[in-house]
This record gives C-alpha cells, structure tokens and sequence, in this order.
DNA sequence: ACCGTAGGCCAACACTTGTTGACACGCAAT
DNA sequence: ATTGCGTGTCAACAAGTGTTGGCCTACGGT
C-alpha cells in the first residue's frame, strides 16, 4: 500500500484480459451462448481456455463479464416531445451497429436464461426509467417502455440475427423515418389512433 | 405396387413417429436447438434414442421435421383495406399461443443457420406474398413486410422467448389496439406520417 | 543477485453429445 | 408353421465440452 495507484492497480494481465472479452464479445455475437467455446475463444486470443477460467471463473463468468452492457441513453427530457421517437431509433441503430455486446446478449438470450433475465433487466431498469415522463402512472409507463422495446428488438432481431434482406438492405435513415413515429405513438400517443 | 393404397399407407410407427415430433416441437421451444438433446426428446416421446435417428436421420433432420410451418395467412384481399393491421396482429397473436412451433423455430433462428433460412423463408415467400396488393414496387413491398415482420417479430420476442413482464402481462385486446395501427401504417402508410 | 509470485501452458479428467451397429420381438403374408 | 420385415432396445463409439491441477518461466521488489 505504498504506491498511491488507487483504484486496483493495473495488472500485468490487463492485456490477455481484455483480449479474452473482445472475443467472447465476437464469438458470443457470432454463435450464441452455447456454439461459442471456451477453446475457439481462446484460440481467438491466443492465449490456453485455462486462461479464460482462471480469469472469470466459469463460462457464465465469461459470459456475464462480456455482456455488461449500458444503454447510454440520452437525457430524454431535453429532446422535443414530438422528436422521441426519431431520437430513440437514431440512437439504438448507432448503439447496435457500434458495439456487438448487444447482439450477443440478443443472441444469447434466445437460449440462455441468465443472458434473458440481463435482457430484462436492461430493458426493464434502464429503458423504463428514461422514458418515465411525469404524470402517467407506473403500468401504463412500463407498457409503453414495452412496446417500445417490442419494436426495437424487433428491428434488431430481423436486421442483425436473422438478416431478413428487406431490413438489412434498407438505409438507417430510412428507417429511422418509419419506425420513429412508431415509438412517437407509443410513447406519446393512446392506443387505437 | 399392388394395393391401391395411393397416399402412402399407414405405417405401424406413425404414432411415435408423433410422438416424438411433439417432444421435438416442446423441447425446442423451450430450450433451442442446441440444448435440445436427442435423448431428452426421445425420453419424452418415451422411446430409445436410436429411433429418432431412424426415423429422421439427424438432429438436423428432426428439427426440420419438426419446424415445418405455415402461417395460414388469411386472404388479406377480402379484409377492408383499414383494417388490415388490427386482423395481422389478431391473427399472429392467435397463431402464436395455439402453436408451440413458432416459438421453437424464433429461438432455434437465433443460433441455428438453417432455423434462420426458414425464418428468412417464412416471412419472405408466405408473408410477402399475402401482403403483395396491387400497384406498388417490389422492393417496396417487401420493405414493408420487412417492417411488419420486425414488429410482429419483436413481440413475439418479447413476449414469448424474453418474457419481458409488461409485455407478458398485457391483455391481446390491448396489444392489438397498440400494435394494429403500426402494421396498419407499414402496409398502407408512408414514412414520416 | 535472489526469490516469491503472478502469468502462462500442457495434459488430463469427467461428462455429455450425436450417431451407429448388433441383437431381440412380433405382426403379416406365404 | 415359417419366413421376412418393420419396430424397438441395448451398448458402445468417437468427438467435443467445461473444468482442474501441476509445472515451467520470467518479471519485479528486496
């Protein structure tokens, strides 16, 4: 306790650690939870798969350290009412395409209870609570988070899980121009108009 | 080539044949192809292992098997032109809950290439095809069942492999006062409005 | 210069997986 | 009654999995 490093002082190992995430992240993404091996993992970062347990543990270890993963939504008061919808497509397409945790959460998910329940709580704390605006009560706020997240995962499952031409093809702004107003309505909007 | 027993006679197996296609059908649901295990399904089905190979030569094969679907669309050129996206989300719903092979099939297409291609299949030919009215491009067609598939994809994801509670917990009347107007603006609507 | 310790590799374990072949039973036609 | 074949079981294989422990090496503080 000399050196005044305090927040844990920088291991040697800092390196093959993060080498170790960044592939779980690629091959969690590629494969899912279950075809992505600790061995190809670590054959991915040229280090022995002992590495990888001895560093995290377990492969749900691995797997939870690789999926940390904040939404880094905007402040949401500060955006114009009428531009939430368009604003939150802009910036979940940024977020999909700019870091692949999220399509290996998305991905693991499908098969992976632990990697569904992070899901959850991901879209349930994190989503819910920036688009709590005043006034409307806890459910009715909770069901418009929902649908809203209905409609973004469904962007990503169709774009970048099963690729489904027409949504892969498409441009980023176009659909920012068609789904925006979807979440428009769902956040702001009644039902049936 | 004697008795004239035109559509292939009936085989002695056909019942386990079944049973163990509803096995398969439960365990892939529940649990995705790779975690569905050719012992646990024929367990299940309340026979050996080796017969599931017999009878559908592979894992492979017995997911195919077993992921055969239609989406029994219904003729959308009878359905008044306004109401098209409120009888979509009915009818998925309905299809959804009475039929455990689309749920195996969405969680199977997150790690599975070939569960993907059918997804890809399924919503390409049958979905596109239904939706195909009168006058507009191709690609602009398929743009938007392209669309319809990532809503209607994205709540069966939420709802039925992620569980997300508010999602879970809404009433179908409610999803369909919600959801409808989306489907309803992706079929006949432009972007923006 | 020394030595403890952290970083790294190797070999092996216990287990599960899909898959295969040989063997037994029983129905149906001859 | 006998033969053949469809139906089913049992045991085993080869490959791949997560995981563990022992061993070597080399850096960094003394």
């Amino acid at each position: 306790m000399a050196a005044p490093a305090r927040p844990t002082q920088p291991r040697r190992s800092d390196a093959t650690r993060a080498a170790i995430l960044r592939a779980a992240r690629e091959r969690f993404a590629a494969d899912g939870y279950e075809r992505a091996t600790i061995r190809a993992i670590a054959a991915d970062a040229r280090i022995d798969p002992s590495m990888v347990m001895r560093y995290y543990g377990s492969k749900e270890g691995l797997f939870a350290a690789a999926a940390e993963f904040d939404l880094r939504l905007p402040d949401l008061t500060v955006v114009p009412s009428e531009r939430l919808g368009e604003t939150l497509v802009r910036h979940f397409l940024a977020r999909w395409e700019g870091d692949e945790t999220l399509v290996a959460l998305l991905r693991a998910a499908s098969t992976n209870p632990g990697a569904a329940e992070r899901m959850r709580g991901i879209f349930t704390d994190q989503l819910a609570s920036a688009v709590a605006t005043s006034g409307t009560g806890e459910t009715v706020t909770a069901r418009r988070a929902g649908l809203v997240a209905s409609q973004i995962l469904g962007l990503a499952f169709t774009r970048y899980i099963v690729r489904l031409p027409p949504m892969v093809d498409v441009e980023p702004e176009e659909l920012v121009s068609w789904i925006g107003p979807t979440l428009q309505r769902y956040l702001t909007g009644r039902p049936g108009n």
